[in-house]
DNA sequence: ATCAAATCGGACCTTTTTGTCTTTTTTTGG
DNA sequence: CCAAAAAAAGACAAAAAGGTCCGATTTGAT
């Protein structure tokens, strides 16, 4: 069912942005939320050699450190990070690769909210949701599914992928 | 696999928000998308009756007006709408609500972003995403495909569901 | 004890998104 | 032709997200 009615040569579909589109664009997942992936995941690359430092976990993801420091600190306070303070202080991944999952992290710093009440308010719309809002729902539910379902350690190697914030090959 | 290694039992997950958090929470759908699909199966229930207002969707729909007519200008422009100035003009449907997709509305005015390239720039990644944009663009895809397989019909009525935009009982 | 290294935490700035307002242009009916 | 109605266009305002800066606090080492 439903093949979009949009067909492919039916032209300038989006006419090209800048024009008068009110918004460039979605990203579902905020620049955040990629940030602490970012960071965490190389965490667990480097978990047995001790906490490390913002500046540091800046600097090889190339997240602005001032923004990172608030993106580490929520996810301490989500006990996915122990920070220690002081030197040789830092940040250290808390649990397993294995069991923290991508959910766990874009939640800590951007959580997903999923559509419980009506938006307009309707009274009648509270219990039940209607059908626009049940579908969008329902894909909210698809997204929070599939990060569930994501650890971390797999997505920290794949023999057919390269590997996470490294360049394969030097130039 | 991959039960999550936060437990319910595990306290204070979350601080609750405002706190120290730096986001509230991702709605993954913008207002302005939801907004849009609001006017969409609202004009859609009507579109017999011939071009409808900014000012009457605004009112049923509950949209403030004057963003409203930047959504359905954007919809006009993406040939879901056509619109009509002058007296007796308004906004009408163009395609039939049974090939019409909520993809194609959030398209319209927010199209959503799949990751194309390597976020980081990372040359190698160009060809071949890392997993972990991987992971997120596979779910991107999900959303797509969820909202590409719901017609604006499937989303007008359903039995066991109140209808869009309207109070079921009266107060 | 003191100093330097490092995080913490808050104030502040910038950009984007959301929303308002006013003016202009187009269209129709009389 | 003229007046009313409606969309188009664009300037402007407010709120949220993204990002910076700096002083306070904690910690290890000398």
């Amino acid at each position: 069912m439903s093949q979009s009615w949009l067909r492919a040569d039916r032209a300038p579909r989006y006419p090209e942005a800048g024009s008068n589109c009110i918004r460039k664009g979605s990203t579902v997942f905020s620049q955040t939320a990629e940030y602490a992936l970012r960071a965490v995941v190389w965490l667990a690359q480097h978990h047995q050699t001790g906490p490390v430092g913002n500046r540091t976990i800046a600097e090889v993801t190339r997240i602005p450190s001032s923004y990172l420091s608030k993106i580490l600190h929520d996810l301490a306070q989500a006990e996915i990070l122990r920070s220690r303070r002081g030197v040789g202080g830092g940040f250290q991944l808390i649990p397993s690769p294995d069991e923290l999952t991508i959910l766990d992290v874009v939640n800590a710093v951007d959580p997903i909210q999923r559509i419980t009440g009506c938006p307009l308010k309707l009274k009648s719309h509270c219990d039940q949701l209607c059908p626009v809002h049940a579908r969008l729902d329902y894909t909210l539910g698809l997204v929070e599914d599939a990060l569930a379902n994501s650890t971390i350690r797999e997505v920290m190697f794949d023999p057919a992928r390269p590997l996470p914030l490294r360049e394969t090959s030097e130039n």
